[in-house]
RNA sequence: GGCGACGUGGCCAAGUGGUAAGGCAGAGGCCUGCAAAGCCUUUAUCUCCGGUUCGAAUCCGGACGUCGCCUCCA
C-alpha cells in the first residue's frame, strides 16, 4: 500500500520496520480548552488510518500524548485563579470524553508530559553533552539549530531563508533566533521540576520526542499531526532525535490538511469557531465522521453545516439499506436454493465493493474513494431488493449486508445499532386499537400491525392512518414492504 | 520576501496520460390507498493561454485566482 510521506512529498510503498507491525504516534492536544473540530479532523484521520492498517493485518501500536504543562495552560489557570494541574485535568478528561463520543479508538499508550519529565531531562542532557544544546544564565536550555546541519530537512526550509522575511524574537541569550527552548526556567508560581539546570519545565518540542523514544523507540514507522505542525514543531522534533540518538524520529511523516468553516479559516475573531462538543451536541457523531471522510485527509476541508444536514440523511441511507437487506433475508420465501441472475449480480457487487474499497484505501487512505465503493454496493443492493421482492437469496443478501457493515466499520462508521427495545407505550396503544390484553411490547407491536393490516384490507384508511400516526408519535416509523409491514426507529 | 498546497457539474468531492467515481441538493417519472423506504431518467470536457503526445483534468511553461505555513495553532 502507498502512503504519502510529507518529508519528501511522495507516495511510497509502506515498508514497516518490523514485519507486519506499525508503530505510530500522533501529537495530542495541549489541554487548556475544549478541542475544536479542526483538531477533531486530524484525530479522526489518524483513527481511520489506524483502523485500516489493522484491517490489513498490521499489529499497530498507537501512542498519543497529552501536553499537560504549557504556557497556555498556565495562562488559563492564572485567569481563572486555579492551578495549572486543575486546568489540565479538566480538559484532559474533556478531551478523552469527546474522543469517545466521536468514536475514536483509545491510543494504546497515552503518556502525559508531566509524568515524563525524567525522560525529557535525559534527552536534554544528551543534547547538551553532544554540543547541540546549551544552558543560559537564566536557567533555560536551548537547542542550537546551527549545530545541526540537517536542520530544515522535514519542512524544506533553510535557516537563512527563514531569516529573510522573519521578524526576530529579541532574546539576547539565544545564539540564533531560531534556537528553541528544550527547558524553561520556572517563574514564580509556575509548575516546575528540579533539574541540572535549575527549577523549570520542558519545552513543547521536547515532550513528543522523549515520549516517542521511551515508549516506541526510534525511529517509528509513522508520525502524524496537522499540517501546521510541520514547522516548527515537527522540524524541531526530528532535529532533536537526530542529534540526540543519531536516528531519524520517523520513517514516514503524515500531515492532515487544515479545516475551514463555511469558506473561512476557523478563528475565534470570525466567530466561526466550533468545538467538537458543540457539533456533537447537534449532530450524530457518525454523520460528522461521514462528512469529513468524504474529503481526502491531506486536502483542506471546508466544513459546512448545511452539508452536515445532508450527511445525516446519507448515513441513514446506509443504515436503512442494511436493515432492508436483513429484513428481506429474514422474510424471504423458501426457494430451491438455485441462484438467479440477480442473486449472482449482488454477490459479485459485494466482492467488487470489497476489492474497490481496498484498492482505494491502499492508495494513501483514500476514504472518499472507499466510501464510493460502499455506496455503489448500496445502490446495487437496493435495486436488487426492488427487483426480487420477497424472493431474495438469504445467503447472498446477508453477505451484502455483512460487507457493508464491515467496510463501514473500517471507517469507524456503525451501521447497525444494538437492537433497541420497543417502548412500553405500545402495550397501551395496542389495547386501545387492537384489543390487546398482554404486557409485551413486541407482541403489542404485532397486534397493532395486524390490526392496521385488517383496516387496510377493509379500506378503512382512517383507522390505518390513526395507528401509523400513533406509532410515529412514539418515534417509530412504519413501512409497508413487499414482505409485509415493519417497524423501525426514526 | 521564503516554503508549500490547490482551482473538477448548483454545493461538496475522487480521479496524475486513453474520451470524467461517489455524496448532497434540484427536476421529471415509477412503486404506494396515502405515506415511508427504494428504483429509473436528467445536469461537466475539468480557471484561462501555450507546449509535449496518436491521445491530457492528469506532464511542462505562463497568466489569473484561492488557501496554508514561516508567531510553541491539529
Amino acid at each position: 500500500m502507498l502512503v504519502y510521506n510529507s518529508q519528501n512529498h511522495r507516495k511510497q510503498e509502506l515498508e514497516t520496520i518490523e514485519p507486519d507491525k506499525v508503530r505510530m504516534y500522533v501529537c495530542g492536544p495541549t489541554v487548556y480548552d475544549q478541542i475544536h473540530i479542526g483538531n477533531a479532523r486530524t484525530f479522526l484521520s489518524f483513527d481511520v488510518i489506524r483502523r485500516y492498517l489493522m484491517y490489513k493485518g498490521y499489529e499497530v501500536t498507537f501512542a498519543q500524548n497529552l501536553t499537560d504543562v504549557d504556557d497556555k495552560i498556565i495562562n488559563r489557570a492564572n485567569e481563572e485563579g486555579r492551578s495549572a494541574a486543575e486546568v489540565a485535568e479538566e480538559y484532559s478528561a474533556a478531551f478523552i470524553e469527546q474522543m469517545h463520543r466521536f468514536g475514536i479508538l483509545d491510543p494504546d499508550i497515552r503518556p502525559r508530559a508531566t509524568r515524563e519529565i525524567e525522560a525529557m531531562q535525559e534527552m536534554i542532557a544528551l543534547l547538551v553533552e553532544r554540543g547541540h544544546a546549551y544552558a543560559t544564565d537564566s536557567g533555560d536550555v536551548y537547542f542550537s539549530v546551527r549545530s545541526d546541519h540537517n536542520y530544515g530537512v522535514l519542512s524544506g526550509r533553510e535557516l537563512d531563508q527563514l531569516r529573510a522575511g522573519e521578524r526576530v524574537e529579541v532574546n539576547e541569550e539565544k545564539r540564533d533566533p531560531f534556537d528553541f527552548a528544550l527547558w524553561k526556567a520556572a517563574k514564580p508560581g509556575e509548575p516546575s521540576w528540579p533539574s541540572a539546570w535549575g527549577e523549570g519545565r520542558p519545552g513543547w518540542h521536547t515532550e513528543c520526542c522523549a515520549m516517542i523514544h521511551r515508549y516506541l523507540g526510534t525511529p517509528i514507522d509513522i508520525h502524524g499531526g496537522g499540517q501546521d505542525l510541520v514547522f516548527p514543531h515537527h522540524e524541531n522534533e526530528t532535529a532533536q532525535a537526530m542529534c540526540a540518538w543519531g536516528t531519524a524520529l520517523a520513517n514516514t511523516w503524515m500531515h492532515t490538511g487544515m479545516l475551514r468553516v463555511n469558506g473561512d479559516k476557523m478563528s475565534k475573531s470570525l466567530g466561526n469557531f466550533f468545538t467538537l462538543q458543540e457539533i456533537l451536541d447537534r449532530y450524530p457523531a457518525d454523520a460528522v465522521r461521514l462528512l469529513m471522510l468524504q474529503t481526502h485527509y491531506r486536502s483542506s476541508l471546508d466544513f459546512q453545516t448545511d452539508q452536515l444536514d445532508g450527511a445525516v440523511g446519507t448515513l441513514e441511507r446506509l443504515r436503512t439499506c442494511v436493515k432492508n437487506l436483513r429484513w428481506a433475508a429474514e422474510h424471504a420465501a423458501a426457494g430451491d436454493g438455485a441462484l438467479s441472475e440477480a442473486d449472482r449480480a449482488l454477490s459479485a457487487a459485494a466482492s467488487d465493493a470489497q476489492a474497490s474499497f481496498v484498492r482505494q484505501m491502499d492508495d494513501d487512505f483514500n476514504t472518499a474513494g472507499g466510501l464510493a465503493a460502499i455506496f455503489e454496493l448500496v445502490t446495487v443492493a437496493n435495486r436488487y431488493l426492488d427487483e426480487v421482492g420477497g424472493r431474495t437469496a438469504t445467503a447472498v443478501t446477508l453477505r451484502a449486508a455483512d460487507t457493508l457493515v464491515e467496510l463501514a466499520e473500517v471507517l469507524g462508521l456503525t451501521l447497525e445499532a444494538s437492537a433497541s427495545e420497543l417502548p412500553d407505550e405500545l402495550v397501551e396503544l395496542a389495547h386501545e386499537h387492537a384489543g390487546y390484553e398482554g404486557t409485551s411490547p413486541d407482541a403489542a407491536a404485532e397486534a397493532l400491525l395486524a390490526a392496521r393490516q385488517q383496516a387496510r384490507a377493509n379500506k378503512d384508511w382512517g383507522t390505518a392512518d390513526a395507528i401509523r400516526d400513533a406509532l410515529t408519535a412514539l418515534g417509530l416509523v412504519l413501512e409497508d414492504t413487499a414482505a409485509g409491514a415493519r417497524l423501525r426507529r426514526a
